[in-house]
DNA sequence: ATCGCATACGTTATAAGGTTACGCAATCTG
DNA sequence: CAGATTGCGTAACCTTATAACGTATGCGAT
């Protein structure tokens, strides 16, 4: 596995490796300007900074964007080989975020795309609703 | 049917209206600021004016968010009861969109959410790819 | 070694997308 | 008619994302 004890990925640069550690200590998904803010005290100091890293980790799997948020998460599973048939479950409340992997819904995906006559090259799949621990109890 | 013989759905505010003519009437996608700026000759000049309008339109199913352009779409089959379990097939080189429903993902979807434990209250899925014509001619 | 190329970096400015705050007007409801 | 609700218009503002430009660094081929 390529990674150290220390779980940050190898071959990193700097950039990116702040970046994705500043993605895996946080509770929840983070903005590119919170994430941003957070490592001013790195050193970085413009949007693109993280912008630029962003992509490179996205592109290898090690973080998602999730659109409907404007946000980024670091990926819960990055030893999986597929990264472009995620589902996330976000809670309208407290925020939390479950990334879901589904073979059945991305056999399903490409079937639909297919029937519609489109090549599927990544899918965007986010599900709103509220977690357990929001979900007002039952009578 | 709460149509008129134009097309345009009963009901709508002056501004809705508007914006809904000029969602129908686009080949594609629209940004709420291409829409705005469309509809500058009939007076709208603020941002809100249309996202006023828009938050209405997609509360009653006539116009979908697409998260992943940051853009809006009229809905291709208002009449359809539900609205929340749309998926989208977008073309990343001409931009065409495709609005699919099945109830076999959204079956999926509810039961992926609630065996992650969270409600589903709505959900996004946009497919990102090819049409059949812009794909590359097979050998 | 050094040229050419690719990749990352840093900075400034700016584009694009979306919201807050405030007040007025019309309509509905009791 | 009082109060509530909904829509409207304007200005200012905030957040998110990219363009444009130049520098630095690693690396393979001549």
């Amino acid at each position: 596995m390529s990674r150290h004890a220390h779980g940050q990925p190898a071959g990193l640069t700097r950039n990116q490796a702040l970046v994705h550690r500043a993605l895996a200590e946080a509770e929840g998904p983070l903005s590119a300007y919170t994430i941003l803010d957070r490592l001013r005290g790195e050193g970085l100091r413009a949007p693109l900074q993280v912008y630029r890293a962003l992509e490179k980790l996205v592109e290898r799997g090690l973080v998602h964007r999730l659109e409907s948020l404007n946000a980024f998460v670091a990926c819960s599973h990055p030893e999986t080989a597929v990264h472009d048939a995620t589902a996330f479950a976000i809670c309208d409340k407290c925020g939390t975020v479950s990334e879901l992997a589904d073979a059945r819904l991305a056999r399903r995906l490409a079937t639909l795309a297919g029937e519609a006559g489109y090549t599927l090259d990544r899918s965007t799949v986010e599900l709103r609703g509220l977690c357990r621990a929001c979900r007002p109890a039952a009578g």
